[in-house]
DNA sequence: CCGTTGGATCGAAGGGTGTCAATATAGAAA
DNA sequence: TTTCTATATTGACACCCTTCGATCCAACGG
């Protein structure tokens, strides 16, 4: 999972790699995600319990569950349990991974 | 559409700006769309023909032309009717947004 | 052991999405 | 005008996604 250079302007996206990056961007294409998301990214010590993010929202808990699920499964955090709470934190390397691909290689001096 | 200082890992993003910039994410999630995007960034002249991109597909005509669509909706491509071609060109402001939007702020030296 | 609480999973309802064939539209050429 | 070519739009179908209530599982406290 190569993740250097602005792939998005310097040349096509294979088929594969197309594949393998598309579901990341998926999951950030919710609000209720995306907003999860920078919760638990600019949370205090770097992780956040579940049980500050459910009542956030204007949403069940199983509902706020699936999103974190979802999230998960995208690569884009990480979960730990820790006695009766469970803790979710930011995988840095995934979203550095998105802003690498769409940065512009730095301005041709056009 | 503020653009500064990736908000994702420094606040929690208000409800208003989630629900603005999720549905760019979503253009984002598909395979099909993402190679298009890549196509159209890396094309030389920083634009592409419609003709140059539909047989780069194992798809109908009327497929990438709805995909190109929801990309020109999502404010990530423009396009411009020249003759009897229509071509298409990246809006680099929109994808550097969003890779300020998933930049970290510069390491706090940990 | 039992009851309670935090969180995940299940199953279903409703709306949304990707795809196609068919058709429409815009421009060039005859 | 008529015809041909390049894109866009329409309408339909199958699948997927968000959401919920109901339920289950894990951990702590009696």
């Amino acid at each position: 999972m190569s993740s250097c250079c602005a792939e998005l302007t310097t040349a096509p996206l294979s088929e594969e790699r197309a594949a393998e990056i598309a579901p990341v961007f998926k999951a950030l294409g919710d609000p209720v995600r995306l907003r999860l998301l920078s919760m638990i990214g600019s949370g205090a010590g770097g992780e956040v319990c579940v049980c500050e993010l459910t009542p956030a929202f204007d949403l069940s808990q199983p509902t706020i569950s699936h999103h974190l699920k979802l999230l998960r499964q995208a690569g884009l955090i990480d979960s730990e349990r820790r006695g009766t709470w469970v803790y979710y934190r930011l995988r840095p390397e995934t979203t550095d991974m998105l802003a690498s691909l769409l940065r512009r290689p730095a301005e041709v001096t056009a």
